[in-house]
DNA sequence: GTACATTTGTTCGTATGTATT
DNA sequence: TAATACATACGAACAAATGTA
């Protein structure tokens, strides 16, 4: 269960999947405080770069959440939001850019589902847009 | 609308919002094949990490798609699926693991919507789950 | 409030491996 | 085979944000 530079697996996708199995145990439960950059490399060897990568990767993902300063925390799990849809009514998926992020205050690996209304029956007026994000 | 290394914006993030800015406006259309690394630092400036950072935030994104030997190319936008739920069924949208990914066979940046079915009244057992992907 | 240590963010450089053309 | 292009990994330095004594 330890990493092995040696694998076909690049040691980077080694350690996310370590830490990923963690968060999913319960191990690291959500709110947990993960070792700092350095404390990874004395445990899991690698560089910088590559712990880096690994965190990156659970980011992506949407597990984790880093904060210059402070470190990196296992994220609360997101909120669940109801949305009501009536005929002609669209609705996609996708994951925000970075300026949106910013904009809707959200972290890296939070996918938005925006609406996009058809009739004129409801509050809104046609062609308006809703975005739902989860916390 | 060029690269400013002085600014308080970093280089990597001003790269990838001038590229996500010429995928939008369909100088970039889909299927398009970006520069390569070498040519982008010829063209841009900045160390070949740079380049590749911001490439990640539109990997991210789901705007681009990179091929080891071949290149990156613009992402054709994901498709429309209906997915018709009862009461009580549940539904949330999430990032897939990059094992995940390789199961369903996704690019990054492509977030899954999965329901859970609350009633046997369809052609799923209760507790069942249906993924749904956009390619 | 200041000073300091800690932690992450950004950027550069270099080298080697792997996949595609 | 050779050239091109991306993937991984290591090392180094400085900046910025945070927390603490």
């Amino acid at each position: 269960m330890d990493i092995d530079p040696d694998s076909d697996r690049p040691v980077y996708r080694q350690l996310a999947d370590l830490l990923r199995e963690q968060i999913h145990s319960g191990q690291l439960p959500p709110g947990a405080l993960l070792p700092s950059e350095p404390r990874m490399q004395q445990r899991y060897g690698g560089c910088r770069d590559t712990i880096r990568r690994a965190m990156a990767v659970l980011r992506a993902e949407g597990l984790i959440a880093t904060k210059q300063g402070e470190g990196t925390r296992v994220r609360r799990s997101a909120q669940r939001h109801t949305v009501h849809l009536g005929p002609g009514d669209q609705a996609i998926i996708r994951v925000p850019s970075d300026l949106e992020r910013r904009e809707l205050g959200v972290d890296e690996g939070v996918p938005i589902f925006e609406v996009t209304r058809a009739g004129a029956d409801r509050e809104m007026f046609p062609g308006d847009r809703t975005t739902i994000v989860g916390g």
